[in-house]
DNA sequence: TTTATTGTTGACTGAATGTTCAATATTGTG
DNA sequence: CACAATATTGAACATTCAGTCAACAATAAA
């Protein structure tokens, strides 16, 4: 019982998530949440706790809904190494201007991750489920025939993560589309 | 005339470079930099204006002294490819307590470049030069015979470039040497 | 020695920041 | 309707922040 939320909570952490992610952790006031979730401070307080915390659950957020989206080109059906493929043009594709807000949990590893033990946490475990997803991915293609069965999908995966990274950091730097193209090309011929 | 400055200038230069290098643009305070750059505010305001114009300048020289310095190994005589080999492995080597201050570049590019113009194009311009200097070697290896005369050396020196970014980000969450240097071997699989 | 010039110092300022809280509003329950 | 429980609001608070400045110190030139 007790008066009831006036808004979403699912909603309302997305905002609070893009604000994080277009801005980063510290650059991100508690006026900018204010005006961009729609509720008032004590509400922010109230139901997510301070910032600190708040960021957290944008983080996990982010794992549980963009990250997990992404990594669902990666299952689709048919040719495993052609959804690689369709994975990292996803990135290359991505109009500049949204390239450059690069990935919240890049942003993160980069902002927060050697200082706040918390954070770094939360992060990692992310990191590890994309691998995890490119592992899989890698071994499907293994099974199907696409890859030789001497393939390293665990080396191979680590790869691709990393190279992921370096694609979103390069991204949000470059609006050359055509140089991230070529990268990725390189890339996918290690497969 | 007028009173000579107490301390060198590019020294004090480099201890504000370590400090925005380990904690990033915002979370550096003044005092922190008083606090490390052994001067007063005052000081700090009169030889190096504020606090944005002494990042830049901190920034261009990293330029000058940490990636000039880290390219070299690139330049060095012998084979070329293993020149790379070498670069890489540097960063693979770098203690864990050490690589999780990154790159003061790809910290940058990923904390203000989205936002900050003017820091973008200094970021830019060392950026490119990474990349030059990667050009640069693999026409080398190209030349001596080490890879073929049909190697597209600016899309391979993208590649490499974007790969360095992606280690430095990998390696800032990741204690696992060894994660880091299986993606090396993959890395180098491409030349 | 005097003067002009410029570096040094640290207290001070105003603005911004994260956080709290008392007053109020809205619901379910007895 | 009265009460308990909980959400909402925004003013208020303490702290931190970047930046300023008047007083002082050290040098070279006259």
């Amino acid at each position: 019982m007790g008066r009831p939320y006036e808004f979403d909570r699912n909603e309302t952490l997305t905002k609070a998530m893009d604000v994080f992610w277009e801005k980063g952790y510290k650059a991100t006031s508690i006026d900018d949440l204010v005006d961009r979730m729609g509720i008032q401070r004590g509400s922010i307080y109230n139901t997510f706790g301070d910032k600190h915390e708040l960021f957290l659950s944008a983080v996990e957020h982010y794992g549980d809904v963009v990250t997990s989206r992404t990594l669902k080109v990666l299952e689709a059906d048919g040719s495993a190494v052609e959804n690689i493929k369709k994975f990292l043009d996803v990135i290359v594709n991505t109009p500049p201007d949204r390239r450059s807000k690069g990935c919240l949990i890049s942003n993160t590893v980069v902002e927060l991750a050697p200082h706040d033990e918390e954070v770094a946490n939360v992060v990692k475990a992310i990191m590890k489920k994309i691998q995890s997803a490119f592992q899989k991915c890698l071994e499907r293609a293994v099974e199907a025939g696409e890859l030789p069965e001497t393939t390293n999908t665990r080396v191979l995966s680590n790869f691709l993560a990393t190279s992921t990274h370096g694609l979103i950091v390069t991204g949000k730097s470059t609006p050359d589309k055509k140089q991230l193209k070529d990268v990725v090309d390189v890339i996918l011929s290690t497969l």
